[in-house]
DNA sequence: TAGATTGTTAATCGATTAACAATC
DNA sequence: TAGATTGTTAATCGATTAACAATC
């Protein structure tokens, strides 16, 4: 069967109708139509029928969708009906934090390790795992099935972290070091640069301001 | 004078552009040509040349682009010749990681508070900064010419914390609450989601697996 | 059957890429 | 002046929106 590469800019949407169907199934609301989320979420009701259709039709004529079906099937979608082991690289803030995100256990992601460089850090327990030395790394992402790893490290570190990872058999990375990595095409990257988003804002701010003095 | 409006795709951009141009300024390159930042990027020349004349010309005919010019004027245009007073509401991990993060400083975002609603964390000290009772944050956000917030709490608070935010005269509220806040268009959200990011890895490594399957 | 709403095709809009004249 | 490379217009591509026939 012929598959049609779907675009990202319609994955990117898919976790926010996840989201807004999460809500409408726990307050109770059974079927929902194109034009009704179209309302809340502000997104045209033609794009909502849209992207739903690149993965089969999940609604029914007249009727609209099953809420309980349709956030299901965009479960099933986004590999939430699957199981995650991710471990951490980088026990600084902002990997502690992370390892303490418990809202990710719920969809899978299982935080299974957390490794640095910093010898003052190992053995210091987050969550019931202890910080390990880099050093154990490849050896555990083999013994553990792990699929995912988070890089909470300066960009200095991640380009070669990345590669390692790579070796391993790491199958995506979630990326906060402020540098591109370079890695084959069969390994998923996820950038989040932080500082980036803070500029993005910035611009938005300084531009409407700009717009308003004319 | 007309300005032509300029669309998000070619912001999320200019942060990518700041980054590679502080590079090759910190590594002592003098000029640099649209195919040369092309090679590096990864990017099609002509975008980079569409990119930047958006905000009129930069380069040079026959010469290219000055890198500390350029670096220098993107940097404007992102607004960080300007300085910002942030404070941060939700001391938990993630805020405090945030609020622990230095380099945003060096960029003109200067972190002034912390806010809590747990007085368990009251009186505790990042980075010089005491948390501080939500009560408190009326009167600190109007003393101190605070301009952005940062909501690092939970989704049930978030909405309602926003709008205080806004009536109180912020500017921006950079959001990592996994829910979408409801604040008039002069107010600008930049959202940082990150399980919707999480989904999207993990779509992403599913497809790739599938698509190797057939 | 009549009404509602999807699935899907066609039209539009916007963003990216290609091409080349302008000019340093 | 000749060569290089921008700035900018035109062509293409892709994504969004509109429209409506299919069908529950």
């Amino acid at each position: 069967m012929e598959e049609k590469e779907i675009s990202q800019a319609v994955i990117s949407r898919l976790p926010r109708y996840f989201r807004y169907l999460s809500e409408l199934k726990y307050a109770g609301i059974e079927r929902v139509s194109s034009q009704e989320l179209s309302d809340i979420m502000k997104v045209t009701a033609s794009q909502i029928r849209q992207d739903f259709n690149n993965f089969g039709g999940f609604g029914q004529q007249g009727y609209g969708y099953n809420v309980e079906f349709l956030h299901n099937e965009i479960g099933k979608i986004l590999g939430l009906d699957r199981t995650h082991h991710l471990i951490i690289i980088g026990a600084g803030n902002l990997g502690q934090a992370l390892a303490n995100y418990v809202n990710f256990e719920r969809r899978g992601f299982l935080f299974r390790g957390l490794f640095d460089n910093n010898p003052d850090l190992h053995g210091k327990k987050i969550r019931g795992i202890e910080v390990q030395p880099m050093e154990s790394m490849e050896m555990f992402v083999k013994d553990n099935d792990i699929d995912i790893a988070v890089l909470t490290i300066p960009k200095t570190e991640a380009v070669t972290v990345a590669e390692q990872l790579v070796n391993y058999g790491i199958k995506g990375i979630w990326n906060f070091a402020h540098v591109d990595l370079n890695v084959p095409e069969n390994i998923q990257v996820e950038n989040v640069h932080l500082s980036d988003s803070l500029m993005k804002l910035s611009y938005n701010i300084s531009r409407f301001e700009l717009d308003n003095t004319k």
